[in-house]
DNA sequence: AACGTGACATCTG
DNA sequence: GCAGATGCCACGT
């Protein structure tokens, strides 16, 4: 589980449900939220890779805030769309999931 | 030991 | 297509 979270290549991003179903557990993407909210291993665990499917993340429960994910995610090449009139959760930033989700 | 709750996702109406 | 309800696993009370 946290393995396969530590597994995701830097430069993209993984949704909960897709972490989820790595992990073996296909309907149980609350869990892994919960595991990275446990965060056992902080540094180790990326969890400002793990998104929501939307390609948003949890606004509030950001490691260090919204503008700190977006800033590490786009440190690492992951491409971001600003607000295209449709603001989700973190601050309207959204993921290109289209292009940045990560694939096994 | 049991019930309720929680960083989500998916099905049905 | 959108809105509401349900399921999953673990943790807290």
């Amino acid at each position: 589980m946290y393995d396969v979270v530590r597994r995701i290549p830097r430069g993209t991003v993984a949704t909960y449900g897709q972490v989820a179903a790595l992990a073996g557990a296909p309907r149980s993407a609350r869990f892994v939220g919960f595991a990275l909210h446990s965060n056992p291993e902080p540094g180790v665990i990326p969890c400002h890779r793990v998104v929501f499917r939307d390609g948003s993340l949890a606004p509030g429960f950001a490691f260090g805030g919204p503008e700190r994910q977006r800033a590490l995610l786009e440190e690492e090449g992951v491409v971001f769309r600003p607000g295209t009139g449709d603001p989700a959760g973190a601050a309207g930033w959204r993921v290109d999931l289209t292009r940045c989700q990560w694939r096994a």
